[in-house]
DNA sequence: GTGCGATGTATCGGTCCGATACATCGCGGT
DNA sequence: ACCGCGATGTATCGGACCGATACATCGCAC
């Protein structure tokens, strides 16, 4: 997951470490809390041993103001390479089973933007099955195994119930949007028609590999 | 996390492994899929070497039925001891920040019945400080960074300020309850007023290591 | 009689987290 | 003039947990 959010954001632009975790908590700051050094810098050597990724060390500034004293040590700039963008679309067209949990489900919707339309469409339709399913047992173990649980068990799983429904409500809007063809404007928050054209017409895919 | 579930589910009853399973799952099945083999024989292995739970074959029949014949790789029926107990108590009372994420919450939460008054509305109130930061958080880059982001990634930030806002709102209804003194009968679904007294008046703690 | 899904125990590699360490920079306070 | 302190920045280590996999038994349907 980590790997293909890095892939994903370093297409925008290159960045270093610090960047990188920025711009993750924001982007992914509706699905979990903000990725940990302790997985960022590990996954980034792998990226780059993998070849998907570039490490450079930042410019001293011309080379000329602020010399070896101190010996600065420069901030590492990573870009990613063209190896790096087909792994991404790769791993975009494999989307399998394992994308529609929490986590990995999240990380892929946020780069829809880079995602061709038929595989958003995959994607959102497996995550709302994986939701009735879930939805299911927990309707079962609260028609079911009701009194074997006490108050407060019970509470959650009407509390997660609630979640899965308004999700799959969710998910079933975004699917007739994606279906009609375009983005997920939300009609009932504000801007109202106003403003240019539309943010962001989310690039409607099969472009692979374009040049650097 | 899982050693906590552990500890709270053997108390109510022996179990073998793959039974446990089933519980943690029936229980926990609002806010995690279902945990791993790789994570539970693992962990009731570092429970026992603890001496937290201890492990027994199970009883072959009475010894006689079924003898030494194909040498049945018997249940392993795992039962929590007092130390146990008094871990589990320790566990709660201790209920620090980490308590607060998403499973960690979820997990504690699932154990209220055996949580006595007073941490439960630490939890509860920790955990709603948690959410409300977080719905800042997701707000400020709503307002402050709209622009620099595609509609979809906006999109999951809605939903997640969305079910932010939900969760507060049940957090505060949960604690309101919990400042009346009662259990956390939920007034709008069916049984309205309905068979006996209530379910399960949940055992209002400061009960710690009793008899085995 | 045989295959197949549920029950049941167990390991291995890999991902990710939380704590920790350490260094620099710019700013406000005293 | 100095100091601390919070933001920026890179990095490691142990541990928790997952997903895949392996293997064995049981009962039942075909």
């Amino acid at each position: 997951m980590l790997e293909f959010a890095i892939l994903g954001l370093l297409q925008e632009a290159p960045m270093h470490g610090y960047e990188l975790r920025k711009e993750l908590t924001a982007k992914l700051g509706a699905i979990r809390a903000a990725i940990s050094y302790g997985s960022l810098y590990p996954t980034l050597r792998r990226l780059q041993a993998a070849g998907w990724i570039t490490e450079a060390a930042e410019a001293p500034a011309t080379a000329e103001e602020v010399p070896a004293l101190t010996s600065r040590r420069g901030r590492v700039v990573y870009t990613i390479t063209a190896e790096g963008k087909e792994r991404f679309a790769q791993l975009i067209a494999q989307a399998g089973p394992e994308t529609y949990d929490d986590t990995g489900f999240g990380v892929h919707f946020a780069f829809f933007a880079r995602t061709d339309q038929a595989t958003r469409l995959r994607i959102l339709e497996g995550r709302r099955r994986k939701i009735e399913e879930r939805r299911e047992g927990l309707r079962d173990v609260l028609g079911r195994a009701a009194e074997r649980l006490d108050a407060y068990t019970l509470e959650l799983q009407r509390h997660g119930l609630d979640a899965c429904e308004r999700e799959v409500r969710w998910l079933e809007e975004l699917i007739a949007n994606e279906r009609s063809g375009r983005a997920p404007a939300d009609p009932r928050r504000g801007t109202a028609g106003g403003r240019g054209d539309n943010d962001s017409p989310p690039t409607p895919g099969t472009s692979r590999t374009e040049r650097p």
